[in-house]
DNA sequence: TCTGGGGTCCTAGGACCC
DNA sequence: TCTGGGGTCCTAGGACCC
């Protein structure tokens, strides 16, 4: 088999490019965009701003610290899945063996189609797809092309912005001579402090390490360590359009304050329960465990579940669970944070629903959430939630658009 | 009013059964 | 009645990603 070509297209800043795209008095600007709430992070931040200190995971009031001129845009979701699904079908028409890894990051292979491009050099193909995405959208992006997918991130992630940059196989041991081993995808805090207690900081060191080692500390991961420190990495591509079914579906909120009676909790928790199952209603999954997440104000955070006896994707169903597990939680401080995560998802199927009591539920709940979802959500919903504060559409990278060509 | 939200995968320990 | 182990399910937590 030859030598694969894997491109790796990462768009620059997007959430904040195309905010400056589309205000022209953000342009040049420092921008930097929040979500919705106002104990809110930094979810993008234009070049600019990045340059005077900004960063991804500040808070709002760090952000304005280290850059007083800073302007903050609140996310609009929309505009960001509109620009994905054009970048989507522009890639797409490169080669059908496609990725879309995240909102903002794709992995093409033109391994089997090269020869329909008539040959042409694969800096080339990193050139037109880099052309049509700034022609068709104003937006910038940073492409990286090689061998695997964790060498084309490598290549994209260190030509930032508006980069184009290839990894030959020859020129691997190279690159990755002095390597700190957290440039590599996957290698994140707690990995690169093990590595390095163990005299391991270059991925050319992660390459000669002992295996067994490894092993002993990293478990089945260890083997994968190894491999990825001489720039070997075998998985390929999951297909757009057959990406395997979620394996849960989780909804969470930080509170605008912090809160500790029950009663408040427990209608939080309803809310997030409502938000979950109408996910899955919509997306046709049963589930079968609840989880209830919570954050004590001093960032302490845990979880605990439970399983029902059967799958459902019933609000009030997963409700009783969630506020059970709340009730048994026995909190010792203010609550910060607080999330609802169903797992062991199923296909939803009718003929599951035998019960007369179960078939009135989930008539009831396709009435509320078509209703729904005609008036932009949020329209009908439980009584005890009409005084609770309404959330915007969360930001979710692991999103996928709908509606592009799929296999 | 320092520190968002949505995921996946892996590990480890305890319960329970044969 | 010195004490087996293997397998599976469930729960909790942590690492990592965008």
């Amino acid at each position: 088999m030859s030598e694969r070509i894997i491109f790796h297209v990462d768009m620059d800043a997007f959430f904040a490019s195309v905010e400056q795209r589309d205000n022209p008095n953000l342009q040049h600007k420092p921008v930097a965009v929040i979500g919705p709430n106002e104990r809110t992070v930094v979810v993008t931040s234009s070049y600019e701003a990045r340059r005077l200190g900004v960063e991804t995971g500040m808070s709002k009031y760090e952000a304005k610290r280290v850059c007083p001129q800073i302007i903050f845009v609140q996310a609009n979701h929309e505009k960001y899945t509109q620009a994905c699904e054009k970048i989507v079908e522009i890639l797409y028409s490169f080669s059908p063996d496609l990725e879309v890894y995240s909102i903002d990051e794709s992995f093409l292979d033109i391994s089997a189609v090269r020869h329909f491009l008539n040959d042409i050099s694969p800096l080339e193909i990193g050139k037109r797809i880099k052309q049509r995405i700034q022609e068709s959208l104003s937006l910038s992006c940073s492409v990286g092309i090689a061998p695997n997918k964790l060498l084309a991130k490598l290549a994209s992630s260190h030509h930032k912005p508006d980069g184009l940059f290839q990894i030959k196989e020859e020129d691997v041991p190279a690159i990755l001579k002095d390597l700190p081993v957290e440039e590599l995808w996957g290698i994140g805090k707690r990995t690169k402090e093990v590595l390095n207690s163990l005299g391991i900081y270059a991925c050319s060191q992660l390459a000669r390490a002992d295996p067994l080692l490894l092993r002993k500390r990293f478990g089945i991961w260890g083997e994968c360590l190894k491999e990825m420190g001489q720039g070997k990495y075998s998985s390929s591509l999951m297909p757009f359009g057959c990406e395997p079914k979620a394996r849960s579906i989780s909804h969470s909120m930080t509170l605008p304050y912090d809160i500790a009676a029950a009663e408040e909790i427990l209608k939080h928790i309803l809310e997030l329960t409502d938000m979950a199952a109408r996910r899955m209603r919509r997306e046709g999954f049963l589930g079968r465990t609840v989880a209830v997440i919570f954050r004590y104000n001093d960032f302490q955070t845990f979880s605990r579940q439970k399983k029902m006896p059967y799958a459902t994707d019933d609000t009030r169903k997963i409700y009783s669970y969630a506020a059970a597990i709340v009730k048994n939680a026995s909190l010792e401080k203010p609550i910060r944070l607080l999330g609802v995560s169903v797992s062991g998802l199923e296909r939803a199927q009718e003929e599951l629903f035998l019960f007369e009591q179960d078939k009135r539920a989930k008539r009831l709940n396709k009435t509320l959430d078509s209703l729904n979802e005609r008036f932009g959500g949020g329209i009908l919903t439980f009584a005890s939630l009409l005084s609770t504060v309404k959330h915007d559409k969360v930001i979710s990278p692991s999103w996928r658009p709908y509606g592009a060509r799929k296999y």
